[in-house]
DNA sequence: ACAGTAACCTGTTTGC
DNA sequence: TGCAAACAGGTTACTG
Protein backbone atom coordinates (compact mmCIF):
# COMPACT_ATOMS: atom_id res chain seq x y z
CA UNK A 1 0.00 0.00 0.00
CA UNK A 2 2.16 2.91 0.90
CA UNK A 3 4.28 4.98 -0.95
CA UNK A 4 6.22 7.94 1.33
CA UNK A 5 3.36 10.47 1.38
CA UNK A 6 1.31 7.45 3.35
CA UNK A 7 4.21 6.58 5.49
CA UNK A 8 4.72 10.69 6.28
CA UNK A 9 1.18 10.34 7.37
CA UNK A 10 1.16 7.28 9.42
CA UNK A 11 4.37 8.76 11.34
CA UNK A 12 2.61 11.90 12.18
CA UNK A 13 -0.60 10.05 12.96
CA UNK A 14 1.44 7.54 15.22
CA UNK A 15 4.04 10.10 16.55
CA UNK A 16 1.50 11.90 19.20
CA UNK A 17 -0.24 8.44 20.99
CA UNK A 18 3.49 6.70 21.56
CA UNK A 19 6.07 9.46 21.90
CA UNK A 20 7.35 9.79 25.22
CA UNK A 21 5.03 6.59 26.06
CA UNK A 22 6.39 3.29 27.33
CA UNK A 23 6.26 -0.07 26.33
CA UNK A 24 4.41 -2.35 28.71
CA UNK A 25 4.48 -5.57 26.56
CA UNK A 26 4.80 -6.61 22.99
CA UNK A 27 3.14 -9.49 21.53
CA UNK A 28 4.36 -11.41 18.31
CA UNK A 29 1.86 -13.58 15.94
CA UNK A 30 3.41 -14.07 13.50
CA UNK A 31 7.52 -13.85 12.70
CA UNK A 32 7.66 -14.76 9.41
CA UNK A 33 8.05 -11.14 7.90
CA UNK A 34 10.34 -10.15 4.99
CA UNK A 35 13.09 -10.77 7.32
CA UNK A 36 12.15 -13.12 11.07
CA UNK A 37 10.66 -10.54 13.57
CA UNK A 38 13.42 -10.80 16.45
CA UNK A 39 12.90 -12.89 19.06
CA UNK A 40 14.43 -10.81 21.43
CA UNK A 41 12.00 -8.23 20.97
CA UNK A 42 10.01 -8.26 23.78
CA UNK A 43 12.78 -8.37 25.95
CA UNK A 44 14.60 -5.69 23.99
CA UNK A 45 11.32 -2.88 24.16
CA UNK A 46 9.30 -4.08 27.80
CA UNK A 47 10.08 -1.33 30.32
CA UNK A 48 11.47 1.41 27.52
CA UNK A 49 10.49 4.88 26.30
CA UNK A 50 10.20 5.93 22.85
CA UNK A 51 12.54 8.86 22.75
CA UNK A 52 11.74 9.63 19.02
CA UNK A 53 9.75 8.74 15.98
CA UNK A 54 10.96 9.63 12.66
CA UNK A 55 11.17 8.56 8.91
CA UNK A 56 14.13 7.93 6.76
CA UNK A 57 12.68 6.90 3.17
CA UNK A 58 9.88 4.22 3.81
CA UNK A 59 11.31 2.75 7.02
CA UNK A 60 9.81 4.33 10.16
CA UNK A 61 12.67 4.72 13.17
CA UNK A 62 11.25 4.55 16.54
CA UNK A 63 14.27 5.76 18.95
CA UNK A 64 15.10 4.48 22.50
CA UNK A 65 17.41 5.08 24.46
CA UNK A 66 19.42 1.82 24.03
CA UNK A 67 18.36 1.08 20.06
CA UNK A 68 16.02 1.58 17.55
CA UNK A 69 13.11 -0.16 15.87
CA UNK A 70 12.94 -0.26 12.68
CA UNK A 71 9.01 -0.72 10.72
CA UNK A 72 8.77 -0.94 7.00
CA UNK A 73 5.25 -1.75 5.46
CA UNK A 74 5.81 -3.27 2.69
CA UNK A 75 3.00 -3.70 0.04
CA UNK A 76 -0.25 -4.14 2.15
CA UNK A 77 1.25 -3.16 5.51
CA UNK A 78 -0.51 -0.99 8.06
CA UNK A 79 -0.15 0.55 11.44
CA UNK A 80 -3.36 1.23 13.62
CA UNK A 81 -3.56 2.78 17.29
CA UNK A 82 -6.06 1.20 18.98
CA UNK A 83 -7.73 2.80 22.17
CA UNK A 84 -9.03 -0.26 23.33
CA UNK A 85 -8.00 -4.01 23.09
CA UNK A 86 -9.80 -5.36 19.74
CA UNK A 87 -9.52 -9.37 19.19
CA UNK A 88 -6.46 -9.79 16.66
CA UNK A 89 -7.32 -10.85 12.87
CA UNK A 90 -5.94 -13.29 10.96
CA UNK A 91 -3.21 -10.63 9.55
CA UNK A 92 -2.56 -8.55 12.91
CA UNK A 93 0.99 -9.89 13.39
CA UNK A 94 2.27 -7.67 16.32
CA UNK A 95 0.87 -5.81 18.37
CA UNK A 96 3.00 -3.37 20.61
CA UNK A 97 1.53 -2.17 24.04
CA UNK A 98 1.80 1.05 25.52
CA UNK A 99 -0.05 2.25 29.02
CA UNK A 100 -3.11 4.06 26.77
CA UNK A 101 -2.77 2.37 23.61
CA UNK A 102 -1.91 -0.65 21.63
CA UNK A 103 0.11 0.16 18.20
CA UNK A 104 -0.97 -2.59 15.77
CA UNK A 105 1.11 -3.90 12.41
CA UNK A 106 -1.05 -5.72 9.59
CA UNK A 107 0.51 -7.14 7.29
CA UNK A 108 -1.69 -9.73 4.45
CA UNK A 109 1.38 -9.98 2.15
CA UNK A 110 3.97 -9.78 4.64
CA UNK A 111 6.72 -7.85 2.78
CA UNK A 112 6.64 -5.59 5.96
CA UNK A 113 9.39 -5.63 8.55
CA UNK A 114 9.92 -5.22 11.91
CA UNK A 115 13.72 -5.30 12.92
CA UNK A 116 15.49 -3.97 16.11
CA UNK A 117 19.05 -2.67 16.12
CA UNK A 118 21.94 -1.08 18.31
CA UNK A 119 23.82 0.24 15.59
CA UNK A 120 23.90 3.31 14.50
CA UNK A 121 21.26 4.33 12.31
CA UNK A 122 22.69 6.13 9.57
CA UNK A 123 25.10 2.84 9.14
CA UNK A 124 22.00 -0.04 9.23
CA UNK A 125 22.72 -1.88 6.29
CA UNK A 126 19.36 -1.25 5.13
CA UNK A 127 19.62 2.72 5.57
CA UNK A 128 23.31 3.41 4.57
CA UNK A 129 22.93 3.55 0.81
CA UNK A 130 19.75 4.97 0.67
CA UNK A 131 19.74 8.18 -1.60
CA UNK A 132 18.94 11.72 -0.55
CA UNK A 133 15.70 12.59 0.54
CA UNK A 134 13.58 13.64 -2.05
CA UNK A 135 11.86 16.74 -0.58
CA UNK A 136 15.13 17.81 1.14
CA UNK A 137 17.16 20.79 -0.16
CA UNK A 138 20.11 17.73 -1.38
CA UNK A 139 17.79 16.33 -3.69
CA UNK A 140 17.55 18.50 -6.79
CA UNK A 141 17.94 17.93 -10.49
CA UNK A 142 21.70 18.88 -10.81
CA UNK A 143 22.35 16.19 -8.44
CA UNK A 144 19.76 13.35 -10.41
CA UNK A 145 21.66 13.90 -13.52
CA UNK A 146 25.36 13.87 -12.52
CA UNK A 147 24.27 10.20 -10.60
CA UNK A 148 22.56 9.37 -14.01
CA UNK A 149 25.65 9.89 -16.08
CA UNK A 150 26.48 5.85 -16.11
CA UNK A 151 23.19 4.50 -16.13
CA UNK A 152 21.68 2.54 -19.49
CA UNK A 153 18.34 1.54 -17.33
CA UNK A 154 15.11 3.54 -18.40
CA UNK A 155 14.86 6.22 -16.63
CA UNK A 156 11.95 5.24 -13.94
CA UNK A 157 13.70 2.26 -13.16
CA UNK A 158 16.37 4.93 -11.97
CA UNK A 159 14.03 6.89 -9.96
CA UNK A 160 12.43 4.50 -8.10
CA UNK A 161 16.29 2.88 -7.01
CA UNK A 162 16.27 3.51 -3.51
CA UNK A 163 19.98 4.52 -3.99
CA UNK A 164 18.81 7.09 -6.36
CA UNK A 165 16.80 8.78 -4.49
CA UNK A 166 14.67 7.87 -0.87
CA UNK A 167 10.98 6.92 -1.75
CA UNK A 168 9.85 7.11 -4.81
CA UNK A 169 7.57 4.47 -5.51
CA UNK A 170 5.82 2.74 -8.74
CA UNK A 171 2.65 5.33 -8.65
CA UNK A 172 4.04 8.52 -8.08
CA UNK A 173 7.42 7.72 -10.53
CA UNK A 174 4.98 7.44 -13.33
CA UNK A 175 2.95 10.56 -12.37
CA UNK A 176 6.25 12.57 -12.26
CA UNK A 177 7.02 11.21 -15.03
CA UNK A 178 4.30 12.56 -17.10
CA UNK A 179 4.63 15.91 -15.13
CA UNK A 180 8.25 16.41 -16.36
CA UNK A 181 7.29 15.04 -19.65
CA UNK A 182 9.68 12.34 -20.03
CA UNK A 183 8.98 9.08 -21.49
CA UNK A 184 9.42 6.54 -19.06
CA UNK A 185 11.27 4.30 -21.02
CA UNK A 186 14.42 6.54 -21.90
CA UNK A 187 18.02 5.69 -21.02
CA UNK A 188 18.46 7.48 -17.68
CA UNK A 189 21.91 8.72 -19.53
CA UNK A 190 20.01 10.20 -22.44
CA UNK A 191 17.68 12.39 -20.02
CA UNK A 192 18.99 16.16 -20.34
CA UNK A 193 20.45 18.42 -17.53
CA UNK A 194 17.07 20.45 -17.98
CA UNK A 195 14.54 17.60 -17.94
CA UNK A 196 16.06 16.38 -14.78
CA UNK A 197 15.21 20.01 -13.04
CA UNK A 198 11.47 19.10 -14.19
CA UNK A 199 11.66 16.02 -12.84
CA UNK A 200 12.99 16.72 -9.62
CA UNK A 201 10.75 19.63 -9.29
CA UNK A 202 7.89 17.26 -10.41
CA UNK A 203 8.98 14.56 -7.44
CA UNK A 204 8.62 17.10 -5.42
CA UNK A 205 5.43 18.82 -6.09
CA UNK A 206 3.58 15.64 -6.24
CA UNK A 207 4.90 14.28 -2.96
CA UNK A 208 3.99 17.59 -0.96
CA UNK A 209 0.42 17.19 -2.39
CA UNK A 210 0.05 13.91 -1.08
CA UNK A 211 1.13 14.53 2.47
CA UNK A 212 -1.04 17.52 2.66
CA UNK A 213 -3.86 15.69 1.47
CA UNK A 214 -3.12 12.77 4.17
CA UNK A 215 -3.00 14.95 6.61
CA UNK A 216 -6.45 16.50 6.21
CA UNK A 217 -7.57 13.10 5.01
CA UNK A 218 -6.63 11.63 8.39
CA UNK A 219 -7.55 14.51 10.94
CA UNK A 220 -7.61 11.56 13.71
CA UNK A 221 -5.93 8.61 13.34
CA UNK A 222 -6.88 6.08 16.21
CA UNK A 223 -10.16 4.11 15.18
CA UNK A 224 -11.32 2.26 17.51
CA UNK A 225 -13.02 -0.25 15.28
CA UNK A 226 -10.52 -0.51 11.91
CA UNK A 227 -7.75 0.53 10.03
CA UNK A 228 -6.66 3.96 9.05
CA UNK A 229 -7.98 4.50 5.50
CA UNK A 230 -5.59 5.26 2.68
CA UNK A 231 -5.56 8.11 0.93
CA UNK A 232 -4.45 9.31 -3.01
CA UNK A 233 -4.44 12.30 -5.19
CA UNK A 234 -5.67 12.40 -8.19
CA UNK A 235 -3.66 11.05 -10.99
CA UNK A 236 -3.11 11.93 -13.91
CA UNK A 237 -1.73 8.70 -15.58
CA UNK A 238 -1.52 5.79 -13.22
CA UNK A 239 -4.34 3.27 -13.62
CA UNK A 240 -5.71 5.26 -16.54
CA UNK A 241 -4.17 3.09 -19.43
CA UNK A 242 -6.46 3.27 -22.81
CA UNK A 243 -8.35 6.70 -21.36
CA UNK A 244 -7.47 9.33 -22.52
CA UNK A 245 -4.34 11.66 -21.97
CA UNK A 246 -5.45 15.05 -19.70
CA UNK A 247 -3.56 17.49 -21.73
CA UNK A 248 -3.52 15.86 -25.63
CA UNK A 249 -6.29 12.96 -24.93
CA UNK A 250 -4.32 10.54 -26.72
CA UNK A 251 -5.05 6.86 -25.17
CA UNK A 252 -2.81 6.25 -22.28
CA UNK A 253 -0.05 3.52 -23.30
CA UNK A 254 0.34 0.73 -20.35
CA UNK A 255 4.41 -1.13 -20.45
CA UNK A 256 6.28 -2.82 -17.87
CA UNK A 257 9.13 -1.83 -16.47
CA UNK A 258 11.41 -3.56 -14.35
CA UNK A 259 8.50 -5.83 -13.92
CA UNK A 260 6.06 -2.62 -12.85
CA UNK A 261 2.82 -1.75 -14.47
CA UNK A 262 3.81 1.80 -16.40
CA UNK A 263 1.56 4.21 -17.71
CA UNK A 264 2.79 7.30 -20.35
CA UNK A 265 1.14 9.03 -23.08
CA UNK A 266 3.54 8.87 -26.03
CA UNK A 267 2.31 11.90 -27.66
CA UNK A 268 3.35 14.23 -24.54
CA UNK A 269 6.42 12.47 -22.57
CA UNK A 270 9.70 12.13 -25.10
C1' DA B 1 29.54 -1.37 -11.13
C1' DC B 2 25.49 -2.21 -13.68
C1' DA B 3 21.06 -4.31 -15.74
C1' DG B 4 17.75 -7.57 -15.41
C1' DT B 5 15.22 -11.06 -13.03
C1' DA B 6 13.57 -13.99 -9.22
C1' DA B 7 12.07 -14.06 -4.81
C1' DC B 8 9.44 -13.10 -0.58
C1' DC B 9 3.51 -13.59 0.39
C1' DT B 10 -1.81 -13.28 0.20
C1' DG B 11 -5.92 -11.14 -1.58
C1' DT B 12 -8.45 -9.33 -5.42
C1' DT B 13 -9.38 -8.78 -10.19
C1' DT B 14 -9.47 -10.51 -14.86
C1' DG B 15 -10.12 -13.83 -18.47
C1' DC B 16 -11.44 -18.18 -20.39
C1' DT C 1 -20.50 -19.54 -12.28
C1' DG C 2 -16.00 -21.62 -11.51
C1' DC C 3 -11.34 -21.85 -11.72
C1' DA C 4 -6.77 -20.39 -12.91
C1' DA C 5 -3.85 -16.81 -14.12
C1' DA C 6 -2.44 -12.25 -13.61
C1' DC C 7 -1.77 -8.55 -10.86
C1' DA C 8 -1.07 -5.39 -6.64
C1' DG C 9 1.29 0.94 -4.09
C1' DG C 10 8.28 -2.63 -2.07
C1' DT C 11 12.77 -4.08 -1.68
C1' DT C 12 16.68 -7.30 -1.53
C1' DA C 13 19.43 -10.94 -3.48
C1' DC C 14 21.18 -13.15 -7.07
C1' DT C 15 22.75 -13.73 -11.97
C1' DG C 16 25.46 -12.69 -16.03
Amino acid sequence: MPELPEVETILNGIKPFIAEQKIKNVIVRHRGLRWPVPTDLAKQLIGHTVLAVTRRAKYLLVTFKHGTLILHLGMSGKLCVLEEKIVPQKHDHVDIVFANVILRFTDPRRFGAILWTTDKIETHALLKNIGPEPLSSEFTGDVLWQRAQKKSAPIKSFIMDAHTVAGVGNIYATEALFMARIHPNKAANKVTREQYRLLAKAIKTILKKAIKKGGTTLKDFSQSNGKPGYFSIELEVYGRAGEPCVVCSTALKHIKLGQRSTVYCEQCQR
